[in-house]
RNA sequence: GGCGCUGUAGCUCAGUUGGUUAGAGCGCCGCCCUGUCACGGCGGAGGUCAUGGGUUCGAGCCCCACCAGCGUCGCCA
């Protein structure tokens, strides 16, 4: 009897059974008078070697990379001396009995079966082949692996999976929201959702009381390698719950995904404020794989004459101080460039102090005395041989360039390792954060989350002093999602729209849904989204979202490979009632 | 929309100060080869140097414009 089998399956112990293997090329070794032929699919390779005398030697001869093979064969052990340690099926080879070829392959753009970097390009146009590709086969299993880990976590726990709609009302405020024009209703348009927040918490009133989503969500922004236009969020939210359930739901299941899909034992999260972070970081997703904490220093050179520090202190703006280790060794020409770079990071200007073992110079030297040199060190941690860099600035400025540049000597010190997971919490965030322009105060994230107890009395005193109850979870720099106990109180929930500019009538026709939702006994509840595109992306060890996702979108939101979006017939648009306004391509190609 | 980087053979790249016929590795095609596994050997094909202008006796290289890709800022309640 033949047995189908996968081409990373058998081993030693099998040797002596007829089989069945179905795959591609991968690579012929052709000897003239003996052919290897490295068959291959998802699982692994198999060798299997075609003998001169068999009547399948002359097709193999023809063999070429990615024609797809059935052929059955009785599995050996290798001649010794001739076993392959670097194959999971190295010790075996099949011996030909029958070879069908099911279908030829086109000479492929790039090389399949070497890891090697292609044009970005020319992967999304061809992604099958891209998708063909080792790595990418593990990325995407990865990614199948997590989802099943995260459905099975919660389906223990009594959540319950919930579809939500795709097309859905716009809302105001947030993303810009990929519309779909009502053929039924002219002028009228669906939105496509952005997140599920508002039908999560209509299951809450509902009575399901746990709810889980793996949900697709679609925001009409500029790309970035962590952004996408559609992405995928797990999407938990749970009824008669506290800050502290949530949190402990959350990282229990990313805990128990790390354990099961990577083996790792993660460590309790560390918790910090968003004051926390943004002081000791200057960021509100601090990367935690290392320390380098800043340090405010204006106290070191009050009665400075150093102009550009006084006028920082004079208009209580912040001096900010970074540790470089290892920066004393650094030419002015380096610290130029590094200048350079704080600058492109919204830096006006930086001040560098070398602590070479030979003395310290600093770009301003005359200002920096030995007693500034003395507490820059103690304030920064700074040992011999490394340099302090200086940011003065207003104070939020300052911290957010140090930010910056701490990730970036994090990045030149190799103290981002992608195979180290600092995770932490960052909590306490403020309610409303206020346009640098503009001077408006807005949702720092979304106006359904509940201000933390007793915060509700600066909602008409001192509305920017309110903190919320929100929590991000971070992963190495990035954040990986966002939570918050919700408004159950429609009263509180109109409050905050007010409080937010919204008119009576304005809350009634963008959000009236939902307020009516709240009145017939909306329970407490709260709960969170992670990004699985992220979490997977930094679980694999990749640095693009589209190394994770099996058909992303290239940084101009365009589908290279369909090549979406594209013109549609006039009948089409006629019967949604549309007519475009943008100038008529000049030929069939254009509109790229 | 702003800024930066990149664009040379199918792929990944090199190409000196502007100077003769633009190179390498892999891939591809042909021949040879019975233990390879990045098999090996011999031979061969393959280029609008992204595109359009300009400077120059002469441009892959310098200048301008433009297209595309990537990164980033704005944006992402």
């Amino acid at each position: 009897m033949i047995t189908r089998f996968s081409c990373g399956a058998l081993r030693a112990s099998d040797a002596g059974a007829a089989v069945e293997l179905n795959g591609w090329v991968n690579r012929r070794r052709d000897h003239g008078g003996l052919i290897f032929v490295d068959l291959r699919d998802r699982d692994g390779v198999t060798q299997i070697v075609f003998d001169p005398t068999h009547v399948s030697f002359k097709d193999a001869e023809h063999l070429r990379n990615e024609d797809v093979l059935r052929i059955t064969g009785t599995v050996r052990k290798r001649p010794a001396g001739t076993e392959n340690s670097t194959l999971a099926t190295g010790e075996i080879e099949v011996g030909i009995d029958s070879l069908e070829i099911l279908n030829r392959s086109q000479v492929p753009p790039f090389q399949i079966n070497v890891d090697a970097d292609v044009d970005v390009d020319l992967r999304l146009e061809y992604r099958y082949l891209d998708l063909r590709r080792p790595r990418m086969q593990n990325n995407i299993i990865l990614r199948h692996k997590i989802v099943k880990t995260m459905r099975d976590f919660f389906d223990e726990r009594g959540f319950v999976e919930i579809e939500t709609p795709m097309l859905i009302k716009s809302t105001p405020e947030g993303a810009r929201d990929y519309l779909v024009p009502s053929r039924l209703y002219p002028g009228e348009f669906y939105a496509l959702p952005q997140s599920p927040q508002l039908l999560k918490q209509i299951c809450m009133i509902a009575g399901f009381g746990k709810y889980m989503q793996i949900a697709r969500c679609m925001r009409d922004e500029d790309q970035r390698a962590d952004r996408q236009p559609e992405f995928t969020q797990l999407d938990v939210e749970m009824s008669f719950t506290n800050q502290e359930d949530v949190i402990e739901t959350m990282e229990s299941c990313i805990r128990r995904v790390w354990k099961n899909v990577l083996g790792v034992d993660l460590a309790p999260f560390p918790r910090l404020t968003y004051d926390d972070a943004m002081n000791k970081y200057g960021i509100d997703k601090p990367d935690l794989r290392f320390g380098l904490e800043l340090a405010q220093v204006n106290d070191i050179f009050a009665g400075t004459d150093f102009v550009v520090f006084k006028s920082v202190i004079d208009t209580e703006g912040a001096i900010v101080a970074l540790r470089y280790p290892g920066g004393a060794s650094l030419s002015r020409r380096d610290f130029d460039a590094l200048t350079e770079e704080a600058k492109t990071a919204g830096a006006r200007g930086m001040v560098w102090v070398a602590l070479g073992a030979d003395g310290v110079k600093s770009s301003a030297q005359k200002f920096i005395n030995d007693d500034h040199v003395a507490k820059l060190r103690s304030a920064t941690q700074s040992e011999t041989g490394d340099a302090i860099l200086l940011f003065a600035d207003a104070r939020a400025h300052a911290l957010a360039v140090a930010g910056k540049m701490r990730n970036a000597v994090g990045e030149r010190c190799g103290l981002r390792d992608p195979k180290q997971f600092s995770f932490c919490w960052v909590l306490d965030f403020p309610y409303l954060e206020v346009d640098d322009e503009t001077g408006k105060a807005y949702p720092a994230h979304h106006p359904f989350t509940s201000p933390g107890e007793g915060q509700w009395q600066y909602l008409h005193t001192d509305p920017l002093k309110m903190r919320a109850q929100h929590y991000d979870m971070v992963l190495n720099g990035y954040e990986l999602g966002s939570g918050s106990i919700r408004i159950h109180k429609p009263e509180e929930q109109r409050a905050i729209f007010e409080m937010l500019g919204m008119t009576p009538q304005q809350i009634q026709d963008q959000f009236g849904f939902f307020v009516k939702a709240l009145e017939y006994g909306a329970p407490p509840h709260g709960g969170m989204a992670l990004g699985i595109d992220r979490i997977v992306m930094l679980a694999a060890g990749e640095n693009h979202l589209r190394d994770v996702i099996a058909f992303p979108k290239n940084q101009s939101a365009r589908d290279v490979m369909m090549d979406a979006p594209s013109a549609v017939p006039e009948q089409l648009l006629r019967d949604l009632y549309l007519k475009s306004t943008a100038p008529p391509p000049p030929d069939q190609a254009a509109g790229r």
